[in-house]
DNA sequence: TTGGAATGTCAACAACGCTGACTTAAACTG
DNA sequence: CAGTTTAAGTCAGCGTTGTTGACATTCCAA
């Protein structure tokens, strides 16, 4: 869109002149980018009456198997009563094992099954072919 | 995690190699930045009782003002239902005018009044701040 | 002039954030 | 051991912001 290059011909004060345009784009491009970013995943996780936030869950748990539920919230920075419900959904219908944890029986360690891990796998198929396609596009940088 | 290798050892079919572990830090790092950079505005709008949905309606009736409903729905990819409740409340509000077309009569097209401006600087300062960060721990690319 | 397309509005519903209050179980501490 | 803290889960309720469905108005073309 526009111009591409608002600040052409200005004698440098740092490396880092940014004008006004180039930040709007740039805060732009962050809009566009995550909405398009989330857009297949969000599709695929539609038909089963999933979100985003169980997105976020699933893709934390296959990083970190085994973490506990208090670690996720940190790691996802919501409430708890938030991650609960979303979490509940994700165990009953079987795509992540809580188990009691040995040396600190308050304690709940999280895994995907067989099923949640196919699922990670579908949906971070879908994401990592639009992110090669995002490096491709912005060079090898 | 499967395998940890989707680029590698392939013969120079591309430049870019990249691992699912780095993929993997790529999707998140545009969680976690998506994040951290909407959280000043989300909590100056918090104050008003306003959300993102807000901020976004008034970024690109900033940008291009006079712009039709009907094309800020395109851009910002909603239905046209969900960004006239926003709208609604920013109209009443008196940070939004809404000027009844004069060649197309169905037409409304949207300005940001004295006030709706004033947020908006408020808003995207705190952003472009951000955004300089940003980039400076980006390096120049 | 009449039917359809375009534009925008209102109503109701679902996902998913949030706060606050509370329970249960386990662990720690004086 | 008694009392406190911590980890997890639950219930109730609210707000923002997506969704679909129904509807009014305006424009235009057959």
């Amino acid at each position: 869109m526009s111009d591409g290059r608002s600040g052409t011909g200005y004698s440098g004060e740092s490396l880092l002149f940014l004008t006004d345009e180039q930040l709007r784009q740039g805060i732009e491009a962050m809009f566009f980018a995550y909405r398009g970013f989330t857009a297949d995943p969000d599709r695929i996780l539609a038909e089963m009456a999933y979100g985003r936030a169980h997105h976020r869950a699933i893709h934390f748990i296959n990083r970190a198997p085994g973490t506990t539920v208090n670690n996720l919230l940190a790691i996802l920075g919501v409430t708890k009563q938030s991650l609960n419900r979303v979490l509940r959904t994700l165990i009953s219908d079987g795509l992540v094992e809580s188990r009691v944890g040995t040396v600190d029986k308050r304690e709940r360690h999280l895994f995907l099954t067989e099923q949640g891990r196919s699922l990670e796998s579908k949906l971070s198929d879908a994401q990592r072919a639009r992110m090669r396609a995002a490096y491709r596009a912005a060079g090898p940088q």
